[in-house]
DNA sequence: GTTCACATGTAACAGGTTACATGATTGG
DNA sequence: CCAATCATGTAACCTGTTACATGTGAAC
């Protein structure tokens, strides 16, 4: 999907400026499973607006000029519409959290504590926001999608608090194998990453 | 993270050629949280080893040319480390198909149902994927990340199989007063849809 | 004999991100 | 007065996808 058809889904529910569409789905209720940046929207806009899917009016509003209002158009609901039935790919679930966590092996166990301590941090900030959204609101198809982020943020929650603590004794346990094996006195893990690390050294990076 | 990230990270577990990681990638154990494809792991490749953080040896397997299996090189494992250093990005979750959910007031009631149905098929499958690969597989951080994905697989099941029919019926409701104030008699639907489609089909798409 | 799985790679292209550029208003 | 929020937009850049091009061996 792209952001066209998610600016028609969000101007659907109501008028809106590129910024408040940008802010509906990166902190508002459509950013559990959607994502947008200015650069992004600003020109879908526009040419939502070329192919007469959406039109603006600029709003008075008391001193902030530039406000471009935008509404969808009746062409632009059933293109919407349209959209909706291409058959939904599949969804995109990425996590670097979870490809930290499988290599556990490589990074210290204080690391990656800390990481899960953040993680989950972060799932209860985002259930606290989920349940707030959840009250006001009396929309069928809102409710649901709010509803089923807060069910998996849950479901993550009791998870990483279950199984957290596992993964981090176990990372503890290769520390301290690869401590064993490298250098049986301390000190000398840092010598061994600079060794070879020249070259490394945000290699991956760029 | 990017590609090499991740070609690094399923080489840390053992060589393979560009071929296994897109599967692994793909279909394996990694498949649940990680993206990949022929055109960006090939290239991947050429640049990690021009880096020196990966080689490869041609393997003169039973008749099979050019199979070129790659291993992480003691600059890779650093690079790896390092990377896995860096503060992990916030989880990504894409789902067109909650969008159409929130949608569902656009749409029709059967069409939803298929939808939900179908999404309830795939989250079963992927559970038993993950149920049998769980089941070989004794790494610790492996084995985290497969019940992590286990977890949500079933949050998202008993959701879905929870409240799926209620939203089915609110899109009922809604189909059935979108047809009462737009035809009180059946079959002018499509007569609406047409008059001011023309410019909209497939807009959306390209 | 043809389809499937294995296997590598390139090139065009789309899509979005990041950073930049600008400016008003409000609140601490 | 400075930071934050509101507000719009552009351009360079990166990254990855899609489609193409090619070839082998095994199984059906």
């Amino acid at each position: 999907m792209n952001i066209r058809t998610l600016c028609l889904g969000i101007l659907h529910f109501g008028d809106a400026t590129g910024y408040e569409i940008r802010k509906l789905a990166s902190e508002g209720d459509f950013s559990h499973f959607v994502e947008a940046s200015f650069g992004a929207i600003y020109p879908a806009l526009t040419r939502l607006t070329a192919d007469g899917l959406v039109a603006w009016d600029l709003a008075a509003g008391e001193g902030k000029p530039n406000r471009k209002v935008y509404r969808i158009t009746p062409a632009g609901r059933i293109a919407l519409r349209e959209a909706m039935y291409e058959p939904p790919r599949a969804d995109i679930f990425k996590s670097e959290f979870l490809f930290l966590c499988l290599l556990c092996d490589v990074v210290g166990a204080d690391h990656l504590r800390e990481m899960i301590d953040r993680r989950l941090a972060q799932h209860h900030a985002e259930r606290d926001r989920m349940l707030a959204a959840a009250q006001d609101c009396d929309h069928p198809g809102s409710q649901f999608a709010i509803d089923y982020g807060l069910a998996l943020a849950e479901a993550a929650i009791t998870f990483l608090e279950r199984r957290g603590a596992e993964l981090v004794a176990s990372a503890r346990r290769a520390e301290s194998e690869r401590a064993a094996v490298v250098s049986p006195s301390d000190g000398a893990h840092a010598a061994t990453t600079t060794e070879t690390g020249q070259a490394s050294v945000t290699a991956l990076r760029n």
